[in-house]
DNA sequence: TATTGACTTGGATTGAGTCCATCGTAGGAT
DNA sequence: ATCCTACGATGGACTCAATCCAAGTCAATA
């Protein structure tokens, strides 16, 4: 987590304690959470913060590199902390539930020319879809 | 397109102008409406058609397998009538554009036992991103 | 410690999508 | 050809996520 407001603070962040706080909650493996989430930890040690500021706050983590926003199909957006190991998700279909993994392979290299009509192709997002144990039990 | 509606037809689907001409609308290669796009062609062909009514009837091509849904990050889903036919998509992170493209490899095989944490995984969606040749240029 | 521009606030607003009570009608039955 | 009725359509209200904005606050530098 310091890890995370020192990279922020060389960087020139402005530091403060709303931004402070929502860093802090983001920090940690496999971490997945919806922004409402962020704002329901962050208000329970600043009752005071706003949902505006955790959505600008989440925006400039995102811009940063920092932190990746994850599009779960539907439902709200989810931001993973863990911007700095290339990985990929993998989703229950169930309950939304989210895990980091990291298949082997190179899908970008999986594209050839012939298939980017004229397209500067810069990323890949894979996203695996299944049940989890939970759900496939119920 | 009488492929479709023969299909449907065959299932036992009710058939109304509405859902005839959502089914008409959606038809072809590379198309990617969002919802109220089909909105906006179905109205022109039938104008007393209601939006509920295009949700309904998209919701139940894509339960049929029909028509595939793509969650493309923050903006309106898009309808894609291409379901018999594996691909992918390119998206343009400038303007949304999307192509549909069918890269080579298995993504499924990519992901070894060890990192499926139990989940039984039952499908993988590749996204590309990048810019298309119009927003390159800009 | 004074200053100031960047940050925060919260309430209004937008946009996508869903819900629901009611009305209409496709298609089988007669 | 007509009748019936269960399934489909309607549209307006509603939800939920996210963004906008004008006014107030404060962190960092001088």
């Amino acid at each position: 987590m310091s890890d995370l407001l020192e990279r922020l603070r060389g960087r020139g962040w402005r530091m403060t304690a709303q931004r402070r706080v929502v860093a802090e909650v983001l920090d940690g493996e496999h971490v997945h959470l919806t922004a409402d989430e962020v704002l329901a930890r962050a208000t329970a040690r600043l009752p005071e913060i706003s949902r505006a500021t955790v959505y600008n706050t989440l925006g400039e983590l995102v811009a940063l590199g920092e932190v990746i926003e994850v599009a779960t199909d539907g439902r709200a957006k989810r931001y993973d902390p863990n911007a700095h190991r290339p990985h990929q998700h993998l989703v229950c279909s169930g309950c939304g539930a989210i895990r980091d993994v990291r298949p082997g392979g190179d899908p970008l290299a999986d594209l050839p020319a012939s298939e980017r009509f004229g397209f500067t192709v810069s990323e890949v997002e894979v996203t695996y879809r299944g049940l989890c144990p939970d759900c496939a039990r119920a």
